[in-house]
DNA sequence: TTTT
DNA sequence: TTTT
């Protein structure tokens, strides 16, 4: 049992990449989601966390999302090594995404790197409640 | 919103440390959670996943548990960063356990060192369907 | 372990009582929460979830939510029993909300019943992104 | 979103039946979740939720869990109307069950109505680690 | 109608 | 009895 909630905002424009062997999509991104409690200075915190989507998702989420957009994903924790350019290994900790569901509105986007966000009419996408389907990827990842 | 959910075993028993400050009781532990789907060569794989609890929480987990045991944990992913020893930043991402609920018994531990596990008698650890109550921590992590 | 996270919206304005006891406040309201598949006949459906609310929570959630309105719940599946006018023993499963994130903004609404929703003045209440403490009522439900 | 993770007992064993229309296999059972906190008169008390699966998840659970087997597990809630006997509708809130993990032993399971849990050597059943893949049913309820 |  |  490996189980996630989160809701946030992107920090950036998503990544999209493909993978070398089947040339699965895999987009990255990173969500600042809001702590709950300010910390002992009065500041209001986020934890930053980084997002994996693999699939059909992962090219809706680079085609739809900018920076600044805010979503609920819902997936799993997953961590992963790699050997670091000192030779070191390197962990490191990510959610890969199942499912993104849009929330708030083209005004709530923050700006970002100009609208990308798909207009009204776009069969699918009126409501900001757009739930997708599962995916999931086993693939070489490419990052 | 930022919710986990997560059942697995201790890859080790857990460590106990005292923040600076206040003294606050901070224990560590890494859960091994089985992945659900085997990778492309039919092996079986694992996330290994920090998990931080505060207070008595902490010190409920470092009495009881020991490495093997499997828990089911909620609780909320959390980010810090650090400087590493060559100077660099590195982040670490964490789950912070809110509730700690003991599963198995003490023959599905695995060993692991010595049975510290408490006897049936323990007024309130019968069963391993024991849920602690929400704790937080906001002091000076020592680690 | 006994967790929930919802997105829905509320189909009327929230109720607010209190406790014949202790006055507790309690409020109540139903979230439609939409499914993620289409039904067979190509229809969006939702599920219609009854939400508890306790203490200072519910007063916030009566004070600024309506009809229409859009939000996340975090909390926890409790069943009742209930005598029925026909002397019937009847079952009741709602969602006791410990966290409600406001999603969303006052365009969003959808009108309702006239504007409850704070200016975004109101400390706390700017960003649509607030996440309130956890409650708890052990007290005679009045419903 | 509608995400539910619960971990509790079997009341009963489980039901399985099979649509009318397409013969696909639907199990249903509850679940008795410890809550968290004693009531007033320092009781435990559990709340008993109503589960239902699909599919091959269906069989898997009507072939190896009893009445007292100890599972998690994670899904989503849905809720249904149905004609009473008495002529009035009656609303059902339940969770329909998209993962299900079997916990504790053979030891731990209360005996119930004989044990069908598998032996250790059935492939993928040795653990009480077992997870399964997520099934989805979109037809008419036989109940 | 409820489990350990 | 249901929301957008």
């Amino acid at each position: 049992m490996n189980k996630v909630v989160l809701i946030g905002r992107l920090t950036r424009d998503p990544e999209l990449r493909f993978t070398a062997g089947s040339g699965t999509a895999v987009a990255t991104f990173t969500l600042a989601v809001d702590r709950q409690f300010k910390n002992k200075d009065g500041q209001k915190e986020a934890d930053f966390i980084n997002i994996v989507v693999w699939n059909k998702l992962a090219e809706l989420v680079s085609n739809y999302l900018v920076k600044g957009r805010q979503v609920a994903i819902a997936g799993r924790i997953q961590t992963r090594s790699y050997e670091g350019n000192d030779g070191q290994k390197r962990y490191v900790t990510e959610v890969v995404a199942e499912d993104v569901q849009f929330l708030g509105t083209r005004e709530g986007t923050g700006g970002g790197s100009g609208s990308k966000f798909p207009s009204d009419d776009v069969p699918g996408f009126g409501g900001g409640d757009n739930d997708f389907s599962p995916i999931d990827g086993d693939d070489d990842i490419p990052f």
